[in-house]
Formats: structure tokens, sequence, C-alpha cells
DNA sequence: GTGTTTCTCGGGGTTTCCCCCTATTTGCGG
DNA sequence: CCGCAAATAGGGGGAAACCCCGAGAAACAC
């Protein structure tokens, strides 16, 4: 592992800002200028610039957006660590996904933020700095709830299910799915249901959009 | 229209910034506290909030994000016009979609600007200050390409009737979106009823298709 | 003025959805 | 053979959607 450029003491704890959006590295730039301990040594729009000024500054945190052109932010996460950058990571997104979450996490990020909780910035950049792991309180509830038993809800849908989906995403009623399927109503509530617990969805405009997301359906 | 609180030709042009993400705001707001001529008076974290914050303290310029919680933007902006708001409506998103441009000029808003372009966010406000129009350049080149009057055909629907649409496409119950709009069940029950008749759509799910084919919602 | 549209809200009813169970048959793999 | 997952089917009940009907207020056009 190589060695950080400022004191391990008492110095400020260097940063570097990645995101994509100019408006966002200025927000979260004023943040940490604000606070004592931190100082802003760098910005990065993407994931390859992100890893070029890790290599030149050598930031002791790294302050990561996920969406991002070119290379996005878990790919960037296992670009570092495969570089041994020294750098803590602190991932700061909109993704409200424990999915991504675990992802980030997994990759050796230390911290997992929410842009809409950008209050969480400062104590968790406290945190990274001292070798700890924050997840902001949405994440964390997220994860909690999940994480738990949920191993049958993640897993993908089944053909018939899918095709359930599909006739529900082009308007069908469960009757006529049922009649087009040559299956009971019942039957296809079954499927209906279940294909709504395995993505999440709770309605059936829901289960629509899921479909259309994930290539279910075309437009 | 009502009178701006600010003097018309030398002071400072007041400016609400609504995003939900803090981090954003912060960042709009120190571009903005870097220009002479504009200063920041209140801030909104979703559309009910910013039109309770543009009725109390009456700012010049609105600038606004589309992505929201409770009340989204395009539905933020038509609700402030129906209040007889004087502000000018700047849209900040991300969104890079002629769709939700033309949504939004079309409701009143003045300018649109790409949260990737934020470098135009300055050039957009001394536009809508003089009351002229802004779109950046990713937009404006989305918007060349096809006429406006074409896609302006989308006239089918009522703007509250898009509005419940919108909301029904995302997933939301009557009761929700009663809720949202603050209007009871039996009126949202109407708009979904008109906008189902109007586009031949006979479920939640052809309902939603039919937002996803038409930006009314993204995915 | 009158008429039209839009937005608002209700009553009363039928249908469908959504969710909680259980259960059988088939087939695949340890 | 046994265990598990998938597909099939049902009972029951509450919630929500959907379909008729009417109707008042406001805005706008003619």
């Amino acid at each position: 592992m190589l060695q950080s450029n400022s004191a391990p003491g008492g110095g400020a704890r260097t940063v570097l800002v990645v995101d994509d959006h100019p408006v966002v590295r200025k927000g979260v730039r004023t943040i940490i200028e604000s606070m004592e301990r931190f100082e802003v040594v760098g910005e990065a729009g993407d994931g390859w610039e992100a890893i070029e000024q890790a290599e030149s500054v050598r930031p002791d945190i790294i302050v990561l957006d996920l969406a991002m052109p070119r290379l996005e932010g878990i790919d960037t996460v296992v670009e570092l660590k495969r570089r041994d950058s020294s750098a803590e990571i602190l991932v700061f997104t909109l993704h409200q996904s424990d999915h991504r979450c675990l992802q980030a996490i997994g990759a050796g990020a230390r911290a997992y933020v929410c842009k809409n909780e950008s209050d969480h910035l400062g104590p968790a950049l406290e945190a990274v700095s001292r070798g700890r792991t924050y997840l902001s309180p949405a994440v964390n509830e997220a994860l909690s709830l999940q994480s738990k038993e949920e191993a049958w809800d993640r897993r993908a849908l089944t053909d018939r299910e899918r095709q359930v989906v599909r006739l529900v995403a082009q308007g069908h009623s469960n009757k006529s799915i049922a009649r087009l399927l040559k299956i009971s109503i019942k039957t296809t509530e079954t499927h209906r249901a279940s294909a709504m617990r395995k993505t999440g969805a709770n309605s059936a405009s829901a289960l629509t959009i899921y479909a259309v997301r994930n290539g279910i359906v075309d437009l």
C-alpha cells in the first residue's frame, strides 16, 4: 500500500471530488471547504479522470459518483483497488438501491451516501478518514430490510412469469391473460403476484415500467 | 401580474433554488452567489415547497429541477402558472430530452439547462432576467431536429389529465395521486377516466405505455 | 349575453386487482 | 428416492379500479 501525501496525524485530509456534473462538484466542494479537517485537492468528471487524478495528487479520500460517462463508478472503484490506490472511497450517488451499495462496498468502497441525504456527507467523511465505514440512513434501511431473507425475491422471473408480465404491460387484464394463455384466472394472479414480489412492483403500472425498462416489451 | 419585490432597474434579482438534492442546491447557490446581479433568497426540496416559497418570498426567478418527490417539475410549473406566479422559471435538470423540454416550455418555463452543462446556468439566468428564453446547447440541438408544432399536437390531454397520467405511470394509486395533487379521489378518477377515454387506454398498464411512448414520463 | 371547456366533486354500483392462505402435479438434480 | 422449484388451481376478503350518472364553479371564446 502506498503512502498518503498528508500527515497521518493532524494535517488536513485531502479529498478528490468525482462527479460528471460540475454543479454537484461545486456543491460538494463548498460543503467540504466548510470543514476544517478536509481540503479539496482535485476534481474529476469521469472514472478515468478520477484514476489519473488519484495517481497524480494521491488524495486521502475520493468522493465518487456512480453514474458517469466513459467509466462508471463501481468499475472505477475496482480499477482503483487494482492499482493499489491508498485512497479511501466514499460513494456519493443518486442511487438509493441496496444492489448498487452492495456492489460498491464489495468493490472496496468505505462509505455510501445518497445525494438526497447530503447532510450525511460530513459525518461520512469523518468516519472514512478514521478508517471506518458509513452508510447513509436510506441505504442502511434498505439493506437491513432486504438482505435478511430475500434470496427468493432476488431471483429472475420464470418464463411463465415473464410471459404474464409482458401481457400485463400490453394492457391485458388477468381475465384476458388467462384466456390467451389458456390457464385459469387464479393461475394468472399467482404468476402476476410472484412477479410483483420479485420486481418490487406494487401495481400494474409499476410492473409495466419494469417490463419496459427490462426489455420484456418494446414500445 | 403581481409586482416583483426587487427594483426593476438595478437591484439584484432574487432567485429561488428548487432541487431535492441539497448538494445540488448548494452548488447552484455557490454559482449564483458568485454573480453580482443575483441573490438566492430561498431553497425548496420539492414542488409544493417551491410553490409555498414562491408565494411567500416572491422571487424573480425560480431555478427548478424536474425529478422531485411529491410534486415533480413540469407539474410545478403548471401549478405556479395556474396561481399567476410572476416568477420566471429556469428548468435545470438531468433530462436531456426534447419531450421534457417542450413540456416545460409549453407549461411556461423560460429556460431549460441540462445539469451537465452547468456553465450555461449563468448565461441562462442573465437571459431569463431580461425576459428572454434560453436553451442549453444539448437541448437546442435535440429540438432543432423536430419541429415544435409537430410535437405540440400532444394537446389531446389537458394539463391536469397529463399530470394524473404521469403519476399513474409512476405507479401511484388514485388515492396517492389525490393526496399528491391535493384534490379528491373522485376528481382523480374523473381525470384518469377522461385520459383513458381520449387515449383509448382501458387499463393502468395501457395508460402507462401511452405515457412512456409520448414522453409524459421518462424511463 | 350564451356556449364550451376545464376542473372540481359526489352517489351508487360492478368488476378487477391485490393479498393472505393451501394444494396438487410435473420435472429436474443431488 | 428425495428435495426443490415451477406451474397449475382455488378460497376468501378487503381495497382499488372502473363505469354509469349528474352538477357546480371558473375561465375563455363567440
